[in-house]
DNA sequence: CTGAAAGCGCTTACAG
DNA sequence: CTGAAAGCGCTTACAG
C-alpha cells in the first residue's frame, strides 16, 4: 500500500522494469542486480500491487469457484481440495455460492460478476443452460466443471451410474431382492445430474436381475439432505413394508434413512440394509455401507485442470473420471430370508 | 474484456467521467444523460474493468475469508452466510484456508498474500499472535474475527463457556452425577479457543454442584472430528465404566461418542447420555441433544459488521455475541440410578 | 451538470 | 543485461 516499485528501483538505482522482472524471476537480469534488487525490496517490505499488476498484465491470478453451497459437505470438500491446489500455485479462490434450491427453477448465473476477475472458473454440481453456457464462453478464460458433465468443457467426476450399480450389486449379492431407492430431483433439465444417473444404475441393475424397479420402489426428494431423507424413507417403508434393503442416491440421504430405520425400532443393517453413495465423513459414525469417491482427488484434479488450461496445457474439453470404493460397514448385511 | 469506457463514452458524447458516474450512480449526472448512458452502455454489453476501477479507486470490493479448512461443517456454514451477504452488497469473497492441525504449531498467517487485494478481512476460528496481529493492523483494513476472540478487534461468537454449563447442568438436572467430558485441544496458546472455554463451562458446573470434575473425567484430542470422539470416548469408558452421560465439546465429537456408545452395545440416551454444542445439521439423524448456536446469523453479522466498518460506521472492536438454544433429542435422558 | 487531465502502480514491447 | 516510455482502463479532484 505504501512503499511502490519505484520506491525500490531508485533504492537501487535501476529502472522498474528490472525490478520487475528480478522480483518475478524473468530471465533478462544480472545475478547481482537480482539478488541486490531482492535484497532492497525486503528490506524496504514492498509487496506489488496485486490490482496493479492484473491491470498491466491481464492476469488476476484468481480463479472463480461457482457452487451452490459451500455449508455442504460435498462442496466444502472440492473447494478446500481446490483452493489449496490454486494457493500452492499462487492463485486465489473466489467463491461464489449459486443456489440451487431455492425455488423450481435456479437463479441464472450472470458470468459478467467474474469478468475480468479471475483467469478460470470452476464450476461444481452446476449445470448451465444454453445462454449461461454462451455467456461463459465469451468470457474467453478456461472452465472445469465437477460432478455434473458439460459437453464441450473440461470434466472431473465419477461414473454415478456406475458407482450406484455396484451398490446395488453388492446389496443384490448380499441376497435382498426388494432395493427400494432414495434420490434426488433436478429442478432444472438436466439428464446428467448424478442423482439422475445413479438412479438409471439401480433400475438398470434391478432389471438385469430381474428384480423389480418401479416408480413405486423410487422415491425422490427435492434437495439430497438427511432430513429429507428421513422422510423419504418414512413414506416408502410405510408403502412399501417388503423392503429389506434401500440404496440412497447420497450418503446424506443414506444417514436419514438410518435415522428413519433406528426411530421405527428397527435396526440398520439387521432389519433393513443401507447404502449410501459418496464416502462422507461421518459415514464411519453411522455404520454407514456406501461406494466412496475420492473427494480430495477430485478437487485437486478440477483445480491442476484449471491450472494447465491457464498455462495453456492440456485440450479444452479434457475429463477426468475416479473409480468409486466399495466401503462395508454394518448398515449393508445379509438378507435373512 | 474488449468493449471499454471510452467506446460508451464516444457512443454518448460525453466524456468517460460521466460515464463513470452514471453507470455508478454518482450525483452530479443529468437524468437524460444517466439513462442515455445506461442504456449504451447495455446495447454495448459494456462491463466495468474491476481490476482498473479498483487500482483507480483503491477500493477491492472483495473480502478476505481466512479459516482453517472450508470442508469442515462449521467453517462451511459461517461462510456461505458470510458470502452471500458479501454479494448482496457487492462484494467477492476470497477464501484462504489456513490449517491449524496439520502440526504441533499451525502455519502463520502472511497478510502479504492479501495485501491490497480485499477491502476487509473475516478471520474465523484461528487466533493471531503478536507478530500475525500487527502485521494484519498493517493493512490498514477492517477485522473481524469469528468464534475466537481477538482483543482490540471485531468479534462475532457465541458465549461458549456459558452453552456448555448449560448443558452439562441439563444433564444434571436429569440426574446425571458422573460426567464425562470431550475437550479438544490447541495447538497454540489460545486461552480464549472455544473449547477451552467450554471445558470451564463444563468444570465450573460440575464442582459448582459438587460433583467431580478431575482430569481423569475429561478426555482430549487433537482435532475434533467424529473419529476422534470416538476413541476418545472408548478410552474414556474403559477407564471409567462410572460415567454416565458424556459432554462433548462439539456435536461432531458427540456423533462419534454415540458410535462408540452404540458399538459397545450400549443405547445413547437410555444407557449412557450424550450431549454435543454446535447445532450441527446431522445432529437430528443421531438424535443429537445439544445447544445450538444460530451459525447463519453469526456468519451474517459477521459479514455485516466487516460491511460495516468498510462503510466506516460501527466501532472497530465491536462485539456481538448470539445467544444459544437447548435442542432436547432422545441422546440425553434421565439417569436411571 | 459536465469535461480535460492527472493519476492509480504496475508490465511490456521496443531499443540499445 | 538494462532503461525509457507507453499503456492497462478506470476514477477523481479540479475547473467551469
Amino acid at each position: 500500500m505504501t512503499v511502490r516499485i519505484e520506491e525500490v528501483a531508485s533504492a537501487c538505482q535501476v529502472s522498474t522494469a528490472t525490478v520487475s522482472r528480478a522480483l518475478r524471476g524473468l530471465p533478462g537480469v544480472g545475478e547481482k542486480t537480482r539478488q541486490h534488487v531482492l535484497k532492497t525490496a525486503q528490506d524496504l517490505g514492498y509487496t506489488p500491487s496485486p490490482t496493479a499488476a492484473s491491470l498491466a498484465s491481464g492476469h488476476t491470478h484468481s480463479i472463480g469457484l461457482v457452487q451452490p453451497d459451500m455449508s455442504r459437505w460435498f462442496f466444502g470438500k472440492i473447494l478446500e481440495s481446490a483452493e489449496r491446489t490454486f494457493r500452492k500455485a499462487g492463485y486465489d479462490a473466489l467463491v461464489y455460492s449459486l443456489p440451487d434450491y431455492l425455488g423450481p427453477v435456479r437463479e441464472r448465473f450472470n458470468p459478467d460478476v467474474i469478468k475480468g476477475k479471475v483467469d478460470a472458473v470452476v464450476v461444481l454440481s452446476l449445470f448451465f443452460d444454453p445462454e449461461e453456457e454462451a455467456q461463459l464462453r465469451a468470457l474467453g478464460i478456461p472452465v472445469v466443471f465437477v460432478s455434473v458433465q458439460q459437453p464441450g468443457f473440461a470434466y472431473v467426476g465419477i461414473d454415478d451410474e456406475e458407482a450406484a450399480a455396484r451398490a446395488c450389486r453388492h446389496l443384490i449379492t448380499l441376497g435382498h431382492k426388494r432395493i427400494g431407492h432414495l434420490s434426488g430431483q433436478t429442478n432444472d433439465k438436466c439428464p446428467v445430474a448424478p442423482t439422475q444417473r445413479r438412479r438409471e444404475g439401480w433400475c438398470k441393475t434391478m432389471e438385469r436381475f430381474h428384480l423389480e424397479s418401479s416408480e413405486d420402489l423410487d422415491e425422490a426428494v427435492t434437495i439430497m439432505t438427511a432430513s429429507n431423507g428421513y422422510l423419504a424413507t418414512n413414506r416408502l417403508l410405510d408403502r412399501r413394508p417388503d423392503i429389506t434393503a434401500i440404496l440412497a442416491s447420497s450418503d446424506e440421504m443414506a444417514m436419514g434413512a438410518i435415522h428413519a430405520i433406528r426411530s421405527r425400532g428397527l435396526q440398520p443393517g439387521r432389519d433393513i440394509s443401507v447404502m449410501g453413495i459418496d464416502g462422507h465423513d461421518l459415514g464411519a459414525a453411522f455404520d454407514l455401507s456406501t461406494m466412496a469417491q475420492p473427494v480430495h482427488q477430485e478437487g485437486t484434479a478440477a483445480a491442476r485442470l484449471a491450472l494447465d488450461a491457464i498455462a495453456g496445457r492440456g485440450s479444452e474439453s479434457e475429463t477426468v473420471v475416479f473409480p468409486t470404493t466399495l466401503v462395508e460397514r454394518s448398515s449393508a448385511k445379509s438378507a435373512h430370508k
